[in-house]
DNA sequence: ATTTCATGCAACGTTCTGGTTGCACGACGG
DNA sequence: CCGTCGTGCAACCAGAACGTTGCATGAAAT
């Protein structure tokens, strides 16, 4: 899923697609430069990573976004902080004893 | 710095480091079936990215994570969010009226 | 029915990425 | 000093990712 995100043109594609709801591939593919198909692929890897949603309506495709996603990514980033407060304060009560950290890992 | 985070192995090694910060790279290697080139490399995609920084101790290199990238990314995350609820409210306030997103872009 | 629009799929080329090997260098311990 | 440990750098390889082209299909407009 970071790996989803890790993409320049998937990024900015879903900011799009988080400001207008909705919109079709080939709205989407509007000013990149690049091709619609090129497109289509991000947007599949974006679907496939849970960010997005696909949404048929009559001949053409529209993709909307998934805030659980997001939501469930910035968790993640949270638990890895966490951690590092958890070590600090760990640190913290080592450096308290004068023995270090032998048995860390 | 999403595509630093996409990788399962720079994931992983940013989680161990949060643990146990200032660990060495040989140190990181360890039981993770792949060579030390190929970790440090990851260490050095993870530092470019300003996610963790690199501290010379001795003859090791030690890795301390660096908790305001953290933070940022996850700004980031919220910030696409957002849009989406604002995009729903307003979808909301078009259906309010009749007329339905016409000139939706 | 025909034309046009929006897509989907598959094959292909090019560039990145992740991983490995081999070698050189600086730091620690005896 | 000499041997060992932990790194850093460069060359190289295989597989994945990005992007393109060409063609086929279903829906909307005329």
């Amino acid at each position: 899923m970071f790996a989803a995100l890790g993409d320049e043109t998937r990024l900015s594609l879903l900011a799009l697609i988080g400001q207008g709801s909705g919109l079709s591939i080939t709205r989407l593919t509007r000013g990149r430069g690049v091709t619609r198909q090129s497109i289509t692929k991000h947007l599949g890897c974006l679907a496939d990573a849970g960010l997005v949603r696909r949404v048929r309506r009559g001949r053409e495709t529209c993709f909307v976004l998934r805030p659980e996603s997001l939501e469930e990514a910035r968790r993640s980033l949270e638990r890895i902080s966490r951690q590092w407060d958890e070590a600090l304060e760990r640190l913290r009560a080592m450096v308290e004893e004068d023995d270090g950290p032998s048995r860390a890992g």
